[in-house]
DNA sequence: CTGAAAGCGCTTACAG
DNA sequence: CTGAAAGCGCTTACAG
């Protein structure tokens, strides 16, 4: 069995210090001032530190009722962009003195269920939600005073990206260059953002005046195999002459296609991706993508929402992150 | 200010159900069997959904002393490989209902004190630590018994990966084919696996009685201007006709750098990555790699923390995981 | 400046 | 089968 763990807490450092266990929570918590003498919160610290007490965040969470750790829920941890927004909303959180619980939505049906849970049970005091999918937001309407929606359905969505200006920015760019026949691959996920996507694509290929088929739009996941054979379904087509990606990753599997296809990038085919990763850079040539600033994301997402779980009444101006398109050697001219 | 939630305890539970709070307890706790009648026991139930009532976690946790959240240390989040070991983790623990709470090593120059301090402040049961620098590792000495390593330091790491059976199958492969000037390009981090991997190398170079001079040896972090300076210290030598790389994110800089160097891969230059993420089958030729079951070593890493923390005392064979060569089209015989 | 005491919301002997 | 009570380790009025 395990051996029995001397536990040492307020009480035993109350009495190795000779004073009573209220001194030591006092100068623990660091409230000692104008309320305990220098000598004997100096005394106090010293035998805290010598038997490596630790204030126990249980005891203390029960009894003040706030709770420090948030949770992150996430499409897919393995895609480095949410890497990046983890890593900027822990960092955040942690400079207000939180922790973080990272949830996978992909991974875990159960995952909205489990927020609650862990929610209502006082486990976690709130949640960012990522590009939830529309069934998941609707269902977190429970606690939704403790949920903050990043890139979600809502059309005031606390936390966005400019959409329209970052599409706008990516079609100019290509017709800029002369294409007119603009196939579109997007991401086969029930997720708003997606939808919006293509949404303003179409409208700014309309108010272009350009011509768009149903079928040079195409969908597919993001693994591998399946963005590429997503992604054929546009190369075979001839007279598309560019591809606008949902992601960086779709783009990769557009990169493969064309290969098979023999297709070359710029050169037959001009390419943009979404998001930025260091992928993008990685693949040959170089991809033309639209930035997502994910660490100002993360930042004003975890602000809002303990911003929000201080004070409920308090409204906010949504916050919008700008886009900026970085180009790169996937685009250029279509021969003629 | 916020506004008053109606705080539901398994009090007020108890008094709309018209019974004790222990029964309440009971009931939820599923300790109902053989100490409640079946008939209160779903009155309690109904009750208790019908004011959507979740037991304390906190509350619970304090008066049972038992904590269900553990930590996983990795050494950087975006990076996809560490996106799986934090999946799979994340499952295993919540099948044996843990949470986990993640951290970045390599964005947190405190993230050892933090751990110890969640330790022993009883926010964490205990923590999974993959990879960490030997410095860090000797400063978690103070919590060990709550600390698991994953590919660290000491040779009986309680999980760690087969490095010598798999270096050794990819130096097999390169000779078989040929080669006979194989480069190194290692990953510039501090870490006991880096430098475990490349002792392997030079031993079965050795062993194959092959030559290796210190120029064919470099090393570069994983950002991809790095890993494309460093690999270009080896791509420009044209003797080197093979190159084996600490990371598939190495890889990728071996790729670019080979490009600028008008180096054909593989007909120029073999490449061997590790790690075998989505992207080795993004470049392109795909990449040959050694595959390192993430699942299975995250699965491990779990399942033998939570038998540690329970039991001291038991002593268990470490898990050593073998890893897979995948052979793809970065890798054939030199050309003449 | 210091300490005794109540109470956060549970679980778990204990008594009936 | 059911309930009254103690106690997990803190924080925070309250009294002195």
């Amino acid at each position: 069995m395990k051996s029995a763990q001397p536990r040492i807490t307020s009480n035993s450092v109350a009495k190795a210090a000779g004073v009573s266990q209220s001194t030591v929570s006092l100068v623990m918590s660091g409230k000692a001032e104008g309320r305990v003498s220098d000598t004997v919160r100096d005394h106090v610290m010293a035998v805290a530190r010598k038997l490596g007490y630790r204030p126990n965040a249980t005891a203390r969470m029960l009894r003040t009722g706030v709770l420090n750790i948030l949770a992150l829920a996430v499409p897919n941890v393995r895609q480095p962009f949410f890497g990046e927004i983890f890593l900027a909303a822990e960092m955040a959180a942690r400079q207000a003195d939180h922790a973080v619980v990272l949830i996978d939505t992909h991974n875990d049906p159960q995952w909205v269920d489990r927020v609650v849970d862990m929610v209502r049970g006082r486990m976690i005091a709130g949640c960012i939600v990522y590009a939830g999918d529309s069934a998941d937001e609707l269902k977190l309407a429970e606690i939704r005073d403790q949920v903050l929606f990043v890139e979600g359905r809502d059309p005031d969505t606390p936390v966005d990206i400019d959409l329209e200006g970052g599409i706008e920015a990516a079609v100019e760019h290509l017709t800029g260059l002369g294409h007119v026949r603009i196939g579109y691959l997007g991401a086969d996920y029930p997720k708003a953002t997606f939808q919006k996507r293509f949404d303003c694509f179409l409208k700014r290929i309309r108010a272009r005046g350009l011509e768009f088929r149903p079928e040079w739009h195409s969908k597919a996941t993001f693994e591998i195999e399946a963005s590429t054979s997503g992604a054929d379904a546009l190369v075979r087509q001839p007279e598309i002459t560019a591809v606008i990606c949902d992601d960086d990753l779709l783009a990769a599997g557009v990169y493969r296609a064309a290969r098979q296809r023999m297709r070359v990038i710029p050169r037959d085919l001009s390419v943009v991706g979404f998001n930025d990763i260091e992928l993008a850079r990685m693949l040959s040539p170089e991809l033309t993508t639209l930035a997502i600033p994910a660490e100002r994301i993360a930042q004003a997402a975890v602000r809002k929402l303990l911003e929000k779980l201080k004070d409920l009444t308090s409204v906010q101006a949504p916050y919008k992150a700008g886009l900026e398109l970085k180009i790169r050697a996937s685009t250029r001219s279509p021969a003629r």
